[in-house]
This record gives C-alpha cells, structure tokens and sequence, in this order.
DNA sequence: TTATTCCCCTATTGACATAGTAGGGAAATA
DNA sequence: TATTTCCCTACTATGTCAATAGGGGAATAA
C-alpha cells in the first residue's frame, strides 16, 4: 500500500481546512470529531503538516490550524509525500539505490521509475481545491 | 509498497523464462541460481503462476518450467496481479469496499480510484517482451 | 529402477511497518 | 485561568512481508 492511513488523515485534515472561511482557525478536537481515532494520533500528523509549512497553527484560546495558502495551491501530492515520508511503488527506489545492485543494473530499474514518475505526476497535478470540489461533480 | 519482493521475483522469473529458445525448459534450481534465495521460497512463486496458467511445467528428468505464450502475449500487469495478488495504492480499495462507507460516500475514493486505474493501465501495455529488451535501449 | 523434478501441504521465524493509545509538561494567548 | 498547540516519551497490538525448512506424492526420462 503506498498511501497509508496516515496520509488519508492528513489530506482528510487538509481537506477540512480547505472549507473554512478565510482566517478561521479550527482546533484540533474539531479536525478529529466524527472520525474516531485518538485527539494524540491526529495531534501527531498535524504536527507534521505544521512543521512542514502546510498549515499554520496558533496557540491558546481560539487557536487552532489553518491553511497558510489557498487550497488551490496545494498539490495532492506534496500533502501525502510529507505525510508519508515515502511514496514509491517498490522498495528498490525507497531505498537510496542500495539495494538492487547486484549484477550490475537491474533490468526492471528504470520501468519502476517510470512507474513512480507517473503516480507523482498524477498526484502533484491535482490540488486540494480540485479534491474538495470532486464530490460536486 | 505496492509491488513486493514477491512480485519481482516472478517478473524476474518470467523475464527468464522469456530468454529462453522456443520449447526450451527450465527448472527450478536454474531459475533460482544467482539469486540468493531458497529454492522452497520460489518453488511457492512458480507454484502461483503456473496454477494461473502463464507457465506450463513438467516433472521429471528434463522438466521445468516454459511459458505458455509468446512474451509479447503477457502483460507485466497480469504477472504482478496474479502474484501479488491485490495491486492497490490505498487499503480502502482493498477491501471490497467494506471500509470507507461511515458518512455514505468518501470525497476522496472516486480520486483513489482514478489512480489505481491509472496504475494498472500502465502496468498492463507493457509486455514481458518490453521488459526483456528495455535493457537494450 | 533410479534420479530428477514438479506438486502440495504445513509449520515456524524474524523483521519491520502500520496503527494506534496514553500521559505529562511547557509555552502561548485570549 | 482556561484553552490550545507543542514536544517528548513509552507502549502495545496487529499484520504483512520475507523467508526457511521439511516431508510426502506423483510424473517422467534415461
């Protein structure tokens, strides 16, 4: 599985944020209620978003995360890449070319790069904006 | 990761297969030779793709394994599919649809959907026969 | 008949990733 | 003072992957 939950909490996160008016902040226990995991669990993947630059977080009282772009200004793709750490369809890209070297060159190499080429393609030309709007059509 | 060692080690086993004059067999202990693995272990792959019809075996004193087709016949689709058994970039695909149904519809599957096609469009025009002599490009 | 080779089944192991839960303390801020 | 993020740690449980190992049966060619 290249996407795990993981990612589809963060995008669902981002996704939740992408409908909030310009300049409100939403609070974590608002992102988590409905879905039923852990305020800890999700506190961990928005840390990440956060450090990362995708959102902006304000402490105290009416506090919370928000985007700090416009939603159509996110890719699908840098969202589940940081969340995820990596997204590769096999493990012999994961690595950093360790792996695979023996016998010189793998066959299948650059037919797996081409692979993951293609699903980071598809998922860097969808933005956040496009994700929210998808159900209306 | 979608494509597993599993997976590999069947195509690289069709991939032998495929270098191999017409009518000419194979059996397990070559296949196997070079890379370090048991002879049990790929004895289980072989097992798999010959039950699903793309190779044909024989016992006995100059048995092994052909394929059943001519390599420009197969799809690295099919030989991953069959091996690995369920090529699918998010889990919630995975299922048969069992998960994602709290709150009716999921924004997202229509998108997860839309990538695993894509996915297994690419996997499915190319054939064993690219994949032997990509290396020549 | 004997060696070879596939076929099928079972058991076991180790490593690693995923998927969380839980708790506490510090700092910011309305 | 209450709220809320931030940061850290520890722990568990489950599952999947990746193999290794062993044994018995059946086909088949030399």
């Amino acid at each position: 599985m290249i996407i795990t939950t993981k990612g589809r909490y963060a995008l669902h996160a981002m996704i939740a944020l992408a409908k909030l008016e310009e300049g409100e902040r939403v609070p974590l226990k608002d992102i988590t209620a409905g879905q039923d995991l852990s305020l800890k669990y999700m506190e961990s993947i928005m840390t990440v978003l956060s450090k990362g630059g995708l959102v902006e977080s304000a402490s105290g009282k009416g506090g919370g995360y928000k985007l700090t772009r416009k939603p159509e200004e996110y890719s699908v793709g840098e969202i589940l890449r940081l969340a995820e750490g990596n997204i590769s369809p096999v493990s012999c890209q994961a690595l950093d070319g360790k792996e695979c070297d023996h016998e010189g060159s793998c066959i299948t190499l650059p037919f797996w790069r081409e692979l993951g080429d293609l699903i980071n393609d598809y998922l860097d030309k969808h933005s956040l904006y496009d994700l929210v709007h998808m159900s209306k059509a």
